[in-house]
DNA sequence: AACGATATGTTAGGTTTTCTAACATGGTTT
DNA sequence: AAACCATGTTAGAAAACCTAACATATCGTT
């Protein structure tokens, strides 16, 4: 329950396992990270250290460019993914909060109903008090 | 489908990123190494890698260490462990191999029935024939 | 209490890996 | 042709890692 699990947002890997897991030159990765598609976190000793993610968008990366994009294309897909994504969060979190809003919904009616019937209790219990038919 | 997905078996680590995963000294790592509780690969330059089996081994390991178990008890453990899983996977095997055993012979039976309802037929057919009554 | 073993710390010297920065180059775009 | 883009290459420096050796604290055993 600590933070034992590996995330994919963790840096972790030196560039040389970078290199060998997407097939790319430290040159081209160093280049992308200069134009801000990745950027790897680094050690106390100035060395990259990428995350799972980080791969990914590097193995994105070298999609795009085998397909002819150019850096500035990529950086405009990227943000829109980065959108979409923000885009898809916002509406989990709306989801979730009208789920939640929808159950303290639940409990407000509730409580009032059972403000009602407690109120409704009361006035049968006092017989005889006729005030409720006064303002 | 080719070798991108990572294994728990691929060597990624350096070994100062299992030492922030595992909070162990590179001292500890390296004589657990040394007693051959752990076999990280290594690069061509003889830096040692690590994997993400690795790194469950070093965590149990700690785990160990810190109940009172040394070198040797831990070693039995794994063998211990290894034996286990290679009888899991046996057994598994097993499985699988009776499970298509089961459906060749269900394969064979079916066969065999049809042949013997195809001769049945014949004989059927052939009414008349009566040398089933004769070895 | 002395001893030996175990697990780990520490240090030293050497090698590998990574860093930045600069310049080089082949393909594109203008 | 000139400029630009993506990448290669090189050099020098620094970080990370390696092995090996010696040091030390904590044991269990004698």
């Amino acid at each position: 329950m600590s933070g034992k699990e590996i995330r994919r947002s963790m840096p972790l890997f030196p560039i040389g396992t970078v290199m060998q897991l997407t097939e790319l030159t430290a040159r081209q990765i160093r280049y992308y990270e200069e134009h801000q598609l990745i950027s790897p976190a680094r050690t106390d000793g100035n060395r990259r250290l990428f995350s799972l993610n980080d791969i990914d968008s590097l193995l994105e990366i070298k999609d795009l460019i085998d397909q002819g994009v150019n850096m500035a294309g990529i950086k405009q897909l990227f943000l829109i993914k980065d959108q979409q994504q923000q885009a898809n969060v916002i509406q989990q979190q709306a989801e979730k909060a009208k789920q939640e809003l929808t159950d303290e919904q639940l409990r407000n009616l509730l409580r009032h109903e059972l403000q009602q019937a407690g109120r409704f209790n009361r006035s049968s219990l006092r017989q005889g008090d006729m005030s409720r038919f006064f303002h």
